[in-house]
DNA sequence: CTTGCTGCAAAGGTTTTGCATTGTT
DNA sequence: AACAATGCAAAACCTTTGCAGCAAG
């Protein structure tokens, strides 16, 4: 019995969603790449988006980033760090080393064997703090 | 007009779910601490674990854990990191020390003043490893 | 043509909330 | 007696999912 290989199909809903995420340096939640998507391509529904972002995620192409409401995305998969906005909920980047977390990453230690890591700052942002 | 300061009362709802939050080294999600909770106090309802979860955390008695399905609760409220299992969910402690975080913890950074900070750290636990 | 992907709408699961009642102070 | 807090149940909210039709390969 041999393994079938999915085989995946390029559509435009894909590209759009993922050339949006890395277009911005926003951190869109689920909801505005949705509300984004639909000016460009008005018939593509919630379900599909949510669908679309989650496989990305499972491919490691994005990364999500789970605050205390909705989950944001980043296409951006390098090792840095987030401030979250604890009024709007905004997600801002922090350009910050943590030689400490790096060297922590694929070492294993006694909960399990580390992946991957994330660092979130805590505050509330210029614009909300007006 | 004078500001009428809300006053406080102690009851066995909120008394138990923080000695019991005290109590644990795990970091029980609202539905454990509900279910826990019941053990002692059969009448205890969901709106209430939620209602005084969300009460200490806004206090800054306990801290929250968001994660990608349900938020878990920590009384340690300490700088200290977590290891989140992405197959059961569970969160464990992670005794790790940062340095570069506490530096700027209480900084301000262009996004906004920091005034706290989270470090998770993503793989699977030895139990799900199995 | 095959079958992966989508849109739609309904369902699922978690968290919040309105309101009458209870129980602290 | 005041009114903060609770229990209950409904509502709100975000996300997932089943399915028939559409469309990429």
């Amino acid at each position: 019995m041999t393994i079938s290989q999915k085989r995946e199909r390029m559509t435009a809903q894909k590209s759009f969603i993922f050339d949006y995420l890395k277009s911005v340096k926003t951190h869109p939640s689920a909801e505005v790449v949705y509300k984004e998507i639909k000016k460009k391509l008005p018939n593509i529904s919630q379900g599909t988006v949510y669908r679309v972002l989650n496989n990305f995620k499972e491919k490691g192409e994005i990364q999500a980033i789970d605050t205390k409401d909705t989950v944001h995305f980043d296409a951006d998969i390098s090792d840095h760090a987030h401030f979250i906005c604890e009024k709007c909920g905004n997600v801002f980047d922090v350009m910050s080393e943590c030689s400490e977390c790096g060297i922590l990453k694929n070492k294993k230690i006694k909960a399990g064997k580390i992946n991957h890591y994330k660092i979130n700052f805590y505050g509330v942002c210029s614009a909300c703090k007006k």
